[in-house]
DNA sequence: GCCGTTTTCGGCCCGACTGTTTTCAGTCG
């Protein structure tokens, strides 16, 4: 039972409650503990054999006994009691746009849908015969609707439709370039998931400041786009060529802070920060803070200065997810998070140096990336190809390849240093494969030739988790010179799941060897992901943020990897490509 | 059903939008 199974079946007991018209506050605790159980690091089956099902939070008492009770026996005979009151057809209805469980209900009983395994397509067909309008509460727009819900739902659900952060960013900062020349436009921010810096976004929000809305939006539409979905006093949605959603969202100057915070969200963290402003006799909305006693709202022109109506300091928005920053903020123990300027260099770098490989060399030379160290004013990078293909090498050629590869790079560095007069420094270093048993890639005698390795899995993804957890944790102490875990945990986003392994061993393992855990910036990969860096800042482990760059132009992509551990609650100390050379050198090279 | 440096009882986030209604229920973020 995974944890989205379990959060899947809490959802339909909250929803038949709702139909039940059980306790609405019931209904909220049920939801709330299948969002805090969706979104746990470990898994709830893992917490329950150790007894710390009650850590979850939104899971007490009542829900713990009933989850041990389907940990134990596979079912939970209260769930199944609670569900058989309810109509089955009613729950493939609640994956569709627009239908909750009071309307899905109505159409299920109304309609006399009996069949869950194709209540989508009957409900369709009521809808295309005109059966759903005479209904008492529907009328003829509502059966409009429910078609049309219908067809997107079948095309494969706009939820799923995220796109990785890069790409949302540059559609972002192309429109809030083209808002900030209308004059009338005082300020620009991304909103949401976008402004949280989460790994992937849904929709692409966008607020603009301004005394003159209608202009705003005027301008703000004419913004090449193939459709206008919304448009309002407040703002408008449209629809680009590329098929994303971007939605304008306009508010006069002085009640800017309090729109800003409300969009950025997240949803939990508003809801946490709204109970706790309750306490003070505070109301919070996107319009300002209302003062429950007189009434009266208060604008605000910034965030800091709504936070700050809550004698807090203002919170990150790469912190907003209501991982404890608001606790945090309140005992005045928020951490000065890493930023992107802090970087001092990048070690994952591949050029194009042919060192008889079986995965992908870069496309650019060690001068083309040297150049461009300087450019962002890093003092090192790491030349970290991938080690020569074992398959088609024997261990003498390996080394021989690893030595004559290692006075290339010193020939070309120290012709580099003549020509261009300037200053980075270079660790040669190799990013080797961990063998399905865990073994390194690399023959021993070959480790002479680098100054550290970049261990990563490469192969056999779907191992088990006692076989990957033991698999990396014996990569990692296989040699000291093993310094950095690669992409820890292999994931691809929206394409591939990351591998199954014990985080918490690993770690410990990594601690134990004073190997950094990589966060990789690559687009797709974003990886270590951010809610096991949150877990392994608390363990004390080490990151080492890399680009993975296969070409110069992807050395840009490092501040990707700054948000990972912005989002995982990481400082500057934390990171060790945030140290100077002489400090770096000295974490790395291990003899 | 959950939760507590004012509480083990008495609360539980907020507003917009929509379609159906004549004042509101349901859904969404």
């Amino acid at each position: 039972m995974t944890n989205l199974e379990i959060a899947s079946l809490l959802r339909k007991i909250a929803a038949a409650y709702q139909i039940l018209n059980e306790n609405r506050f019931k209904i909220i605790a049920y939801d709330r503990a299948a969002d805090s159980i969706e979104h746990l690091t470990s898994e709830a089956k893992d917490l329950w054999d150790n007894g710390k099902l009650d850590e979850i939070p939104g899971v007490g008492s009542g829900i713990a006994h009933y989850l041990d009770e389907l940990f134990r026996t596979g079912k939970v005979k209260h769930f199944d009691s609670v569900m058989k009151r309810v109509p089955s057809g009613v729950f493939p209805l609640l994956s569709v746009p627009g239908l909750g469980p009071k309307k899905a209900y109505k159409l299920v009983t109304e309609l006399k849908l009996k069949e869950p395994k194709h209540v989508v397509e009957d409900l369709e067909k009521a809808a295309k015969a005109g059966k759903i309008a005479p209904i008492e509460g529907f009328g003829e727009k509502s059966q409009e609707d429910i078609f049309a819900a219908i067809a997107t739902y079948k095309r494969g659900q706009i939820k799923e439709n995220r796109m990785e952060l890069p790409i949302a960013d540059a559609i972002a900062q192309e429109i809030m370039a083209h808002l900030k020349k209308h004059t009338a436009v005082l300020r620009v921010d991304a909103l949401g998931s976008l402004r949280r810096q989460v790994s992937t976004v849904g929709d692409i929000d966008i607020a603009a400041a301004t005394k003159k809305p209608e202009e705003v939006i005027a301008h703000f539409l004419r913004f090449p786009h193939q459709k206008l979905i919304e448009q309002g006093p407040g703002g408008a949605t449209i629809l680009l060529h590329n098929g994303r959603q971007v939605d304008l969202r306009v508010q006069r100057p002085e009640a800017y802070g309090a729109m800003l915070q409300y969009f950025t969200g997240s949803k939990h963290h508003n809801i946490k920060l709204r109970t706790f402003a309750l306490e003070k006799e505070l109301s919070l909305s996107e319009h300002g803070i209302k003062h429950v006693k007189t009434g009266k709202t208060e604008e605000f022109a910034t965030e800091e200065a709504f936070y700050g109506a809550l004698n807090l300091p203002w919170i990150p928005p790469e912190m907003r997810e209501d991982k404890g920053e608001i606790e945090a903020a309140i005992a005045g123990r928020l951490p000065k998070l890493a930023e992107a300027r802090d970087i001092r260099g990048d070690l994952h770098i591949h050029t194009s140096y042919d060192l008889e490989s079986s995965h992908d060399l870069g496309i650019d030379t060690l001068g083309d990336h040297l150049t461009k160290a300087v450019e962002f004013g890093y003092e090192y990078i790491g030349l970290s190809d991938h080690n020569p293909s074992i398959t088609n090498h024997t261990e003498n050629q390996i080394i021989d390849i690893m030595k004559r590869r290692r006075d290339k790079y010193e020939q070309l560095y120290s012709s580099w240093v003549k020509k261009v007069s300037k200053k980075c420094q270079m660790f040669i270093m190799c990013e080797v494969d961990i063998l399905p048993d865990g073994k390194l890639a690399l023959p021993d005698k070959a480790f002479d030739y680098v100054d550290g390795v970049i261990a990563s899995v490469h192969s056999s993804f779907t191992q088990n988790k006692k076989q990957m957890t033991d698999r990396i944790v014996r990569a990692v102490s296989a040699h000291p010179k093993v310094r950095i875990l690669g992409h820890p945990t292999g994931r691809l986003l929206l394409k591939r799941e990351g591998v199954d392994a014990d985080w918490a061993a690993v770690f410990a393992a990594c601690k134990k060897h004073d190997v950094a855990l990589e966060i990789n910036a690559y687009p797709s990969r974003l990886d270590l992901p951010d809610d096991l860096v949150f877990d392994a800042v608390r363990e004390g482990l080490r990151f080492c943020i890399g680009t993975d760059s296969h070409a110069v132009e992807q050395m840009d992509l490092m501040k990707y990897g700054v948000s990972v551990a912005r989002r995982g609650w990481a400082t500057k100390r934390d990171i060790v490509n945030m140290l100077g050379y002489n400090e770096f050198k000295g974490w790395l090279v291990k003899e």
